[in-house]
DNA sequence: CGCTTAGTTGAGTTCGTTCAACGACTGTGG
DNA sequence: CCACAGTCGTTGAACGAACTCAACTAAGCG
């Protein structure tokens, strides 16, 4: 590893320190309910969920919400920010696999197989909801629907696996940076995380070790992007100007979006 | 899409036809329930999951059990056989997302989120046992077990994905290559799928395809490991040699085997 | 005002690609 | 039984995409 990567690793880690449980939202006021983006609830469920819910997290840009290893004892909602999940090798390489945005479930894996297999990080300061892993059985027993929507969660974290491995697979350079950034960009739009046009939060590092790519390559090819006025960088991040024309260059298909479910 | 690429897919995609259903294994006879990798039913689940069956689907080599885009009415479950699940861009380039050994599911996305997002292929002649995808409700309602065993599967198909990503993604030809005969062999073990030193069932070109690299280079890196003693090909596949060699090259820990669940 | 973080750029090198052939093996039809 | 076609693995040569190294600029912050 590089030593400053070394030491923003760390730095991170120790970061972690700074999270605070806390419960301020009660989920009969859940905010992403607002959303079409996300199915509606029968009172019974938000009442199960609710007396599921143990808490909340708060974490700042760059702490680490998970390591891997961990034998976490928590399940987490994004409530609110950006964050993404990643693996590194033992040298320090590292590797984004995918980002999560409020709805999304942390720590499924956890919870189900045991141990985490990869660390989660936080791109902007964040909200999650807290809840206890020991609790996920009763859900499957007595709340058949949320299961459902669990499993729902975790197929279309699959699928979106899937298309991340293909384009790292498969595409050119400026192919897999126009496929991420239209990809990120609708999902943002998606729970409204960008008001009309607002920048996603990441650096070019973030894209490298999405994309696979060193960062000079990633910065050249993201530079071609600008010049044919596709993305801006600006507010420290990068701010997506046509949609359809970086989806074009991927040779992408955004999904008609159903509607999903979330806890 | 070259040429011999394109006719092998429309080959691929006729040879469909030649898939039959007839229901033979009857599932409290289920020949996987010997291995120690799975989980053991109670009565009442092997109940439900004998009713839940619908039959059986025996495919050979090469033929497409499902097909992108596709709005299968099934949910399969992997009896016998090797299969992988691939994704393709316009102009024919192939990602090979991950392979299908006994007690995989197949469909599951297909079933959760409507559409096949990615096509599967047989790799050696397969039988597939067959259920009705609209009975996945009422697994939810009345088996929670068999729900939460979905789930983990679910889970654990995106564990893999992980890895394979950080394969893809950060890995040189040669630990990428190791990484994959060393993951293969690990899975086709468990399973019983080798028996000792059988050949994993697969050609170059697969490798190629899941590595995200040309078949050229790809004979180029295979070679060095076959120098070095670690695989061998013959009987129209892969013979790994020496697991620990590999894993080693590639800096990879195999989990340590949980029960796993299956349907 | 110095320090840090993040984006930019050029030069030289390496890894992986494409093109093009060839050899070994298998199955098939005359 | 042989000829022939098809599949799959192998290899060399030339090329190009992406990498590393190294430096520099701009912006933000205590």
């Amino acid at each position: 590893m590089e030593p400053r990567r070394l030491i923003a690793f760390l730095t991170s880690v120790i970061g972690e320190q700074s999270v605070q449980a806390k419960k301020t939202t009660a989920c009969r006021a859940c905010p992403l309910v607002k959303f079409s983006h996300f199915r509606k609830f029968t009172p019974d469920e938000v009442a199960f969920v609710a007396q599921f819910k143990r808490g909340e997290l708060s974490a700042e840009r760059g702490a680490t919400i998970l390591l891997e290893g961990a034998h976490s004892a928590h399940l987490y909602t994004v409530l609110a920010g950006w964050g993404f999940r990643y693996k590194i090798l033992d040298d320090g390489r590292r590797q984004i696999l995918n980002y999560l945005l409020p709805g999304d479930l942390v720590g499924l894996q956890g919870s189900l197989l045991g141990e985490m297999q990869h660390s989660v990080e936080a791109l902007t300061s964040m909200t999650l909801c807290v809840f206890e892993r020991e609790n996920l059985p009763e859900l499957f027993r007595n709340h058949a629907s949320l299961a459902y929507d669990v499993t729902w969660i975790a197929a279309q974290e699959e699928r979106i696996l899937d298309e991340h491995l293909l384009s790292v697979g498969r595409r050119s350079a400026l192919e897999r940076a126009s496929y991420l950034l239209a990809f990120l960009h609708h999902r943002a739009k998606s729970v409204a995380e960008l008001n009309g046009h607002d920048a996603i939060p990441i650096t070019q590092q973030h894209i490298a070790d999405t994309l696979g790519l060193s960062i000079v390559h990633t910065n050249k090819t993201l530079r071609k992007l600008a010049e044919r006025k596709m993305i801006a960088w600006r507010d420290r991040g990068c701010a997506v100007l046509d949609v359809d024309g970086l989806a074009d260059v991927a040779g992408w298909d955004a999904e008609l979006p159903s509607l999903r479910p979330f806890i």
